[in-house]
DNA sequence: CCCACTCGGTTCATTCAACGAACTGACCTT
DNA sequence: AAGGTCAGTTCGTTGAATGAACCGAGTGGG
């Protein structure tokens, strides 16, 4: 978004965090990255976004401190990106912003379902966990399970392939 | 932000929450709404906003349902916006926004605190009243308190000083 | 009744960001 | 040496945001 000027007149938290978070892309990143996508490539392939677009996210985000990046090999060198703390923090926002979407917009039956990896109950839509007494699930603790729903013409992307197969464990890498 | 068909690949309910919310400027447009503001020309003044995007926004957001149109006088024709149901849901995303721009990006004291009207406590980071067993509380039981921070040169339109000079129900017209 | 003013827009030329296809360069495999 | 993969960068085109000017309905004052 780079908000710019416009924002500077905003004394309000939230203008801050717009200018960051609010970008074009840059949530449907954080939430992949949340899926335990890691690589550029990946990322590429999964949110048909820009090349361009995504090298300038990835940029502002591991500047941001919301993503590091990391060197996971060395010959060829290649980097995956993971969510900090900070990035991680961003759950309060995507989880809410995901299920408002589901109540409001969907069409069907949902694509994914988020449940309590140590339980198995399926979180509420305050993130809560109704089984082990209200208590807020960390996004280390949760499972995407592949829901009843199912698009029209699924993506065939590794990304999509993998989460529709099998649950899968938030922040662990997806392929 | 009209993902268009970037996002019809996208099977996740966040991108289509995305398509609304995720426009530049759309959740600044909403917070003031929770703030009280309801007319045309004091989202103007108050955000700083290019008249032809804030009318584009209005109408997007009255289209989807988020915000509601209401004529409150006749003579002139005058209407307002007002939150509706859908609308009042999204504090869920802009309340946790909020909070996490404070932690990570605040440069001072906070500008504004939020506290449950029926005790006056302040509500914790999870949107919860400490003092009233942990309930959430709900957009219409909060009152916005100016904070002890304040900006180095404080904007002097009508909205902010209102908002400045006392507490303030969310919700309810703050002019 | 005319003039000035307010409110809530629309119009339009300019600027800036997004898009998508092509290119680059480091490294690997055969 | 040739071809492939990966992670970008470059660049021309398209589309959206910006901001200033304009517009039209309605009001209030002289």
């Amino acid at each position: 978004m780079a908000l710019g000027k416009n924002y500077e007149g905003q004394n309000c938290t939230l203008a801050r965090a717009l200018e960051l978070v609010g970008e074009r892309w840059t949530l449907l990143i954080v939430r992949d990255a949340f899926y335990g996508v890691r690589r550029y490539g990946d990322l590429l392939a999964h949110l048909d976004i820009p090349r361009a677009v995504l090298a300038d996210r990835l940029a502002t985000l591991v500047e941001a401190g919301i993503l590091a990046r990391h060197r996971y090999q060395d010959s060829p060198p290649r980097d995956e990106y993971l969510l900090t703390e900070r990035g991680v923090e961003l759950w309060s926002v995507i989880y809410p912003l995901m299920r408002w979407g589901e109540r409001h917009f969907a069409t069907g039956q949902p694509l994914r379902t988020f449940r309590h990896a140590v339980c198995g109950t399926e979180i509420d839509a305050a993130g809560r966990c109704p089984t082990c007494g209200g208590v807020d699930v960390q996004p280390a603790d949760i499972e995407a399970h592949p829901g009843p729903g199912a698009p029209a013409q699924p993506r065939e992307d590794p990304v999509s392939v993998a989460l529709r197969a099998r649950p899968h464990r938030l922040l662990q890498p997806v392929l």
